[in-house]
DNA sequence: AGGCTATTTGCAACTAGTTGCGACTAAGGA
DNA sequence: TCCTTAGTCGCAACTAGTTGCAAATAGCCT
């Protein structure tokens, strides 16, 4: 039997906490990677990470997962324009969306914050009386390294 | 929201002649079907019909075919948001950019064009010297008959 | 602490999309 | 017209993600 988890949650088991969401151990350490993750991770990355955590964990309970975090609006998903193929990437959501740029020669993938996109959501809100839950901005092309060496 | 005008039919086939890609009976069978289609197809959907015109074609050649046509521009890649599942949605691509809104109840795509969006592109152009080649942006929400039944 | 029950899990079988490979064919040239 | 060959095809086996179900368990209630 392993010891009980003795780390201050994190924000997202915070957050499950409080919606009195259930926090059990595959959960728990599929929220570690997610919140100690340093760059965007796809699905079986998160899977092979947790699985060191707590080698139980299944790849559908991970999917399971994501789209737990993605319903309750604590993960954005992301294709990055499927520059590596036709998996997904995810990351935590911050307060202020952001613009994901991917170079299709480099692979390199930027982000990009604007008040422009805020105001073009707000006009959509307005214009079209759409109440908007998630957006995603996602760009492909060639950044300024790249069009250098044209 | 209306979907684009309708084009001539056959310019993407004519495309195909102009670049020298080889025009094969499954490839046509297929543009035909994309060309005259009404609606946001998916892929098993444009393979079902493209069979019914050549009933050769092959899972994998409507998927290459796509990627060619999504490699040179002629058609957009869409998730609405994942409202109806995992799969994607095939449009022509028309001159202008639009936006793609999912009601996450209701499940209606709707579209919209806006200058905001066209300038928000210029800005990132510019501030980020990306040179974008295609754009996405897709949001998930609550449409104007939704918010009512609140 | 021990029991109850709705939630969650792992598993296995399914849909969606990709890829390597040998066979086939469109299109240009003799 | 036939020949050549690069481009394309169908197939089968692979990766990515979902789902139905029976077994397991978190969290509540004595």
């Amino acid at each position: 039997m392993p010891l009980p988890e003795t780390e201050i949650p994190g924000r997202l088991q915070a957050f499950f906490a409080d919606r009195g969401i259930r926090t059990t151990k595959q959960r728990r350490a599929i929220l570690k990677v997610i919140e100690t993750a340093s760059k965007h991770l796809d699905a079986s990355q998160i899977l092979r990470r947790a699985q060191k955590l707590d080698a139980s964990v299944d790849r559908s309970t991970v999917y399971r997962t994501l789209r737990l975090l993605k319903r309750h609006g604590l993960i954005d998903e992301l294709d990055l324009m499927h520059i590596h193929g036709e998996g997904h990437y995810y990351e935590r959501k911050v307060h202020r969306d952001h613009i994901h740029m991917a170079c299709l020669r480099c692979g390199k993938i930027s982000e990009f914050v604007s008040d422009v996109f805020e105001k073009l959501k707000q006009q959509v809100e307005k214009d079209c009386r759409f109440h908007i839950v998630v957006s995603r901005l996602e760009i492909g092309g060639y950044c300024s390294t790249c069009r250098r060496a044209d």
